[in-house]
DNA sequence: CGCGGGGTTGATCGGTCTCAAAGGAAGTGG
DNA sequence: CCACTTCCTTTGAGACCGATCAACCCCGCG
């Protein structure tokens, strides 16, 4: 039913914002092929993402019922996307309550992701957050058929993962350093496999049991 | 109707845990009186504080869809707290959709306080950060009537604010003199008066609007 | 061939942490 | 009513992590 009330693909070009803070969209977007992320911006300039979106993820799920975007959010990598209006979900509210109790879940989750991010941002150094991070989308793009072979996408730069992780870009280049001569990592171009999955989870205190990957009656 | 679907008000005494991660409880809580908080703790003993709970707030609304607790939830002051169980939330989400829809958007809301959070911690100072928390709290208490002439309860430890900042207890202080000595609070016991809320949301840059207090079709 | 964006490196600065100790304030038992 | 305890706040000193600034390099591309 949510295929079928995706509608109107489209491109968004690298770099594009796809909303912006302040917007009242009339529908709700669904990253479809592509990186994304949400993200604020400072008065100082510095710009901080407040996540990571991949392919399957809503956009901005919680335009639907928040209405006045308090983020903006940018293709990092050509994306193709698509929309659900917020009558189609309205609609799913009021008569598919079991599906409409599901999108409720994939906002559940993105709140949990946040928590976590919260966590390694205040609480851990550099290193393990970064390793944090990596963990976590290994698992989120390995629960969508995207990691092969220990390696996935990775089509950020050292600056926009910097902006996820609260990091300068220099510092972050030197984290990077550090898990590759440490063995836990490789990152040539776009792609990054990962080469000790154990130590780097270890490294990070990563549990994946938070995204609710497992199935469960809701 | 949500009155009346929480059931067996109970206390709780300061500092005792109110769920833990792992728990899978058959009901939500609700926070009546008293201020709560979620948390992580690490292997190295650090604890981060993800969300503090005021008057009003679900403590665990995520544990109707999510099952499994990935943080644990903690008094900070003697609280009293109501429980609805998971039955009566499927039942509203099955009969009620639009009382459905706004339990969603309080999980929603939730997830913005979540993000603002990332953004301070990610990219601000920490006077910044702690002015930051500080006018959050105002308005949030503002809106459940907990604030007058420009006070309110902090009942928590410097070393607690730590915890939700991402600072140490030492710094804290050291912030938190900071913006007495300018003139932006005193802080003498429990009560926190904001002396001048205008410069102290312009050093936190601060803009109330995320948190979905105006009132709008759902 | 020149240009531009990103990656890499070095040097220095500064914010925040850590450790350690001293100073209140509130409660407790004698 | 006082000594004692305990928890919290405050202060100081030093170390360290990560930011900043400024080059330089590398590579793809027009």
């Amino acid at each position: 039913m949510l295929e079928g009330a995706a509608v109107r693909p489209r491109q968004v070009n690298k770099g594009v914002d796809i909303l912006l803070e302040g917007d009242r969209p009339p529908e709700c977007t669904v990253l479809l092929e592509g990186y994304a992320g949400r993200y604020n911006l400072l008065r100082n300039g510095k710009r901080q993402i407040t996540a990571l979106h991949l392919p399957g993820d809503f956009v901005d799920l919680d335009s639907f019922l928040v209405k006045r975007m308090d983020h903006a959010a940018m293709a990092i990598t050509p994306c193709t996307v698509g929309v659900i209006s917020h009558d189609t979900l309205r609609e799913i509210s009021e008569n598919h309550p079991h599906l409409a109790r599901l999108l409720w879940l994939t906002t559940l989750v993105d709140g949990a992701i946040n928590r976590r991010w919260l966590v390694a941002m205040g609480r851990r150094s550099a290193l393990e957050h970064t390793a944090y991070l990596l963990c976590e989308l290994f698992v989120r793009l390995e629960a969508v058929g995207l990691v092969t072979e220990d390696s996935f996408k990775l089509p950020l730069t050292q600056a926009e993962l910097g902006d996820a992780l609260g990091l300068s870009n220099v510092h972050v280049n030197r984290i990077i350093q550090e898990l590759r001569t440490e063995g836990l990592i490789t990152w040539r171009g776009e792609t990054l496999t990962v080469e000790d999955r154990r130590l780097l989870q270890q490294l990070a205190e990563f549990d994946p049991s938070f995204l609710c990957l497992d199935r469960e009656p809701r």
